[in-house]
DNA sequence: TTTTATTTTTAGTGATCACTACAAAAATCC
DNA sequence: GGATTTTTGTAGTGATCACTAAAAATAAAA
């Protein structure tokens, strides 16, 4: 079993290559958001025309969850890495509203998180797509913190979905970094407050 | 000095009422935000059609600044009710955060804040109108801060602004009354350690 | 009654949206 | 070389967007 990846399929080969595509629609997507980019915004940056674009695309929207797919593989917080079992609970939680301080600002034309923003766009089935990772980041906020403090997670989740929905916010007006980062300590003196107690 | 008010003016008489107008206008925009709200959407709203509309209003980005004028005149959080200089500083913040909560989950089909929502629309001339009532109140709080703890100003205001963002969102995606009413409590844990400290 | 002023309705404008029917082009398979 | 398969480019589709020219309608003023 050693070929099937280098041998050529049957018929005229592609121009372009889609997962660089995705790439590309990834940097459109989280500069201007979902409902700002145009299908043909999308197919200028890649140099195709509309018909190789629905060909390997399928539509708009999914090409979006394609991009939301590689967004929170590539460059959403690490959510696994920062909320490990061994870890403080507050520890965790400020290191992430930490590192989505720094992820936000990160780069000034794909400020804030692709998937915060998402869930606002007009066109349902992208927001829906990007629903359904933001509720899975907020599962993963909560079994971490009902592990040691079931009474608290519910409340202590939904502070930090509201704090990072308002940083993203934030880092989108152009916040800069050390304001941003400002915030995200107050937030740490909520959440050691409230683990303290 | 009697007349002027009653007195009818020249030509044909006015069908509709732009007042009441407005505010139907603004039920549209809290509900579904300024990009998803279509001219025809307006039009149909006000029983009119599209000539009356842009004669009386001019462009619908002006009629969103008619309507946020409105929105900060009858509905938005009243700062300078909840700040009064001789409030203690965190009592005040903490009011500003609760009355958020309150008020950003009272009617379900205009959740959130107008202005927090309105500075993220596609719309650059709605954006900007919406950001300049975003930097007023900013503003309100930041000096309502500095007054007396004029060190921990920028940051506080930042954070308070960062979190009335957060719990903005959370409204629109739904969250209730109870669950931002612990977030808003949160927060006020934060307030108070930054300021007691 | 005629003139003037204003708002109305009719019927559009061109731009842009996401998306597609169709056939030529370019590769492999037989 | 001819058949098959896939992608390509050309040239559109109808829907919707914000907005408008022009004339009929309706009032007060002269």
């Amino acid at each position: 079993m050693i070929t099937k990846n280098k041998m050529r399929p049957r018929g005229r080969p592609r121009r372009f290559d889609p997962d660089q595509a995705v790439e590309t629609a990834q940097q459109l997507f989280h500069a201007k958001g979902y409902d700002a980019v145009s299908v043909s915004d999308l197919t200028e940056a890649f140099g195709i025309k509309p018909p190789s674009f629905y060909a390997a695309f399928g539509s708009k929207a999914k090409l979006y969850e394609r991009v939301l797919e590689r967004f929170t593989r590539t460059e959403a917080i690490p959510m696994p890495d920062l909320l490990r079992q061994d870890r403080p609970v507050a520890e965790g939680l400020k290191a992430v509203i930490e590192d989505a301080a720094h992820r936000f600002a990160a780069d000034p034309d794909a400020s804030g998180c692709m998937v915060l923003e998402g869930i606002r766009c007009i066109d349902s089935e992208a927001r829906s797509a990007a629903r359904s990772y933001h509720a899975n980041s907020d599962d993963m906020l909560y079994r971490f913190i009902a592990e040691r403090h079931p009474d608290q997670a519910r409340h202590l989740a939904d502070y930090m979905s509201t704090t990072l929905a308002g940083l993203s916010s934030m880092a989108r007006n152009g916040q800069s970094l050390d304001r941003l980062l400002a915030s995200a300590r107050l937030a740490g003196l909520a959440i050691e407050q409230e683990l303290s107690g």
